[in-house]
DNA sequence: GTCACTGCAAAAGGTTTGCAACGGA
DNA sequence: TCCGTTGCAAACCTTTTGCAGTGAC
């Protein structure tokens, strides 16, 4: 992924993760409306991932007016499919955060929650060795990493 | 993991696993209840991971007396917390196989279901190069392969 | 004008909890 | 007997759905 690095929000540059996603949901048959702008701007401003209803609730007692909880839920639904969004499994359960299509893997903070996008998951050895042992052929993963980022070390 | 190895269930022997958890519970203040067996008994059975509801309704439609839902709901819990359940994400949701304690990943078939358990990651590289870029203490990982069994690759 | 999208409100699921009764060790 | 465990039923929380109205393009 090429993008301006910037460790403001988890892991993606705000401005240019809000405008690439602006311009996906203008080509392709979407529309780009008010609900989805608002949330857009909430999303990105989170510091560790967000559930469908905590943006919902958060949403509501911050915005004037809010987009309603289905809107909420369909919204994350689709950026998630796009790869916009990536779900993040956590011990407390699971969680969004911006991201850009593609085959990433995240490395999580235990702690604070923050998110750092990688790229080469290095499991080509390790596919092969299990497909000569099991007899699958193995199709794709699920590869997240957990730790301390450099400010929860020093906690 | 060194048990008896067949294919029977999900990954595991389950009369293998059944005994270790039967002495798990004999150890350490738990108690080996009725319920308890008869869930274990279940859970052997599955060919792919499960959910707590779904044991739960099979488990009224199959047993003459069966567990309650709080008590299928805790139970799980319990075993899972202990490591004798692993919890597996897949597409369409989330689920839980027979497993060991100890470090174990998985590897699931997108088709039927079934789960095969290894050990050995190979990700000390990609983790130390990690570490290095990120500044994070890397503690931990979450993996798991997707693809096809030997069977579901012919269908 | 068209059709994707929104919002409400209800329904549907899944999970948790309190508490009195039960039953392994 | 002791205390971990059970079962019920209600509460709770999250997610989905139908549908009439709205607004982006």
């Amino acid at each position: 992924m090429s993008q301006p690095s910037d460790a403001a929000t988890v892991g993606v540059n705000p401005e240019f993760w809000v405008k690439a996603v602006r311009s996906y949901w203008q080509g392709g048959g979407y529309r780009l409306t008010e609900p989805r702008q608002r949330m857009l701007d909430s999303m990105v401003a989170y510091a560790a991932p967000f559930s469908a209803e905590q943006l919902y609730a958060d949403m509501q007692t911050v915005e004037v007016v809010a987009p309603g909880r289905a809107t909420v839920y369909r919204t994350i639904e689709q950026l998630n499919g796009a790869g916009w969004l990536a779900r993040i499994h956590t011990q407390s359960g699971e969680g969004y955060v911006p991201s850009f299509p593609g085959h990433l893997h995240h490395l999580v903070c235990t702690r604070c929650g923050k998110v750092v996008a990688f790229e080469g998951c290095a499991l080509e050895g390790l596919v092969e060795r299990l497909a000569s042992q099991t007899d699958f052929m193995i199709e794709g993963h699920l590869l997240q990493l957990y730790g301390r980022c450099g400010e929860c070390q020093r906690v």
